[in-house]
DNA sequence: TTTT
DNA sequence: TTTT
């Protein structure tokens, strides 16, 4: 009896572009990782800060929305369920885990212009892109963004 | 700006009696770990069900109550964060991640007589240990449980 | 941009049983409140309990499975949503507002046997005496239940 | 026997300006609203928009950083628990009911510059005061802000 | 690897 | 009363 409760909830920034793959059954996949900050005092009671990573995954919609509108520095709300995968090292023969959050419910939250490294403000690669590129991916990071006039990106453009 | 979340809950059965260890500066931990189920539609349309587990981790005041009160099979609402703690491995050299949910909250749900794997045991061994004994870490776990007579804890006995 | 969040998590137990009622439209719509209890410390030092009650509503099958298994005293874990509706009075005229947790989760905590308000109780009402119970009858899922000798109900009886 | 959960997890927008109320004990008391959306498809299959408003209070130093840090616009994500108040109409004599959420944490999420309703956009009242004023909060609430060359806040700034 |  |  009694249903279980796996929930995670996260918000924090995400730390590389996400990689986005299709899986052979046509179903998208996104994985990236977001960092948390906690802050504590330590033995001379000075405040430290420390990073937390978390490794994150989502399929489907989510996984192409992600594909779309995430990138390096986008600030997140996530939901999510905690799994933990576990395989043989091919190496060593040891048992290795990973434990991932796979996500349910996702809010952008950096503005139009935020959540980039420092480069400008570019939602445009996700805008523009999100529109016709399939072949966004293969961008190579940094590259200029040509699309200057559309440096915006309005709700509408958001299907989600 | 903008303080990030770091948010687990979970609400589960405990798998095994959790392990409590003092630090040397005097401080409880205790370790252990839960089991959360999904259900899911396999391809075949089937239902299964897949099985989660979760470490936990708690510290001081928490470690205690869990070490008295907590043990296979208990039911557990949790709060914790998230962290993933990492090592080289001795033999392989290779890097190794653990993660695992730093409990901040916890409500015990199993009844008074309930949580118990099957073995017929109950609230028992912590509901006497509670009133009096510190010593009660050392007993070793599976020893008979001479306080038959006092197989019900009352709320007033829970000092939390 | 940005999804909005809005959710609600309560472990707590319930003050009366629930009242269910049919829509014209055939949905269930089931109306109860569960009490959960905070702990402070007055300005004296002492520490006090301040009991809060919330209202919860459910639809549909969730409606049904808190009909079924859902009485006075059961211990509940809930997730929902808050909303709050709105009338002008009959009689002052005035706007009064009611604020709801619109249940979208829920896992029964009490034992079978256990979350009955004391009289010994326990499952009966939804498994055996579910047939019995004035309000009840409007079921339409219509079995009788006259299995007065099964007052257990076991994992397998819960269809969800 | 279980500790009781009720949490509350918002993220939205803030309706108007908080109010701030200093308490006779010299306790900050912060009043405010924001908005959440839900979308839903109604009988013809179009999709709706429903927005629900929250009200929410912030005591102590929480108060003090929504004074200076929360406007009219600010997207927020809030923690807190439910509570209920009651009092007697004065001019019906029938007990209404005002259900608020107690915050116990909260991240802005609204960039420098962003969350502002259009109005003018003046972070200068937190970021002028917060840069140096730690007089500030003496200063009469309403008082004439004059930074009006100051309208960034750095990170720094900011003392959360 | 992020961000404040 | 907000925002997308």
């Amino acid at each position: 009896m009694a249903k279980s409760v796996n929930k995670v909830i996260l918000l924090g920034n995400v730390g590389k572009d996400p990689e986005f793959k299709m899986l052979p059954s046509g179903q998208g996949v996104a994985n990236f990782s977001i960092a948390t900050a906690e802050r504590f005092k330590d033995k001379g009671g000075e405040w430290q800060e420390r990073t937390e990573w978390h490794n994150l995954v989502a399929y489907a919609r989510l996984a192409e929305i992600i594909r779309d509108y995430v990138k390096k520095g986008t600030k997140l709300y996530v939901e999510g369920r905690l799994t933990t995968r576990s395989w043989d090292d091919k190496e060593s023969g040891k048992k290795v885990y990973r434990t991932e959050v796979v996500m349910s419910e996702l809010s952008l939250l950096s503005g139009r212009g935020e959540g980039d490294g420092g480069s400008g403000g570019n939602y445009s690669r996700s805008s523009s892109s999100a529109a016709s590129s399939s072949s966004f991916d293969q961008r190579p990071s940094g590259s200029p963004d040509d699309y200057a006039h559309s440096t915006e990106i309005t709700d509408d453009d958001i299907p989600f």
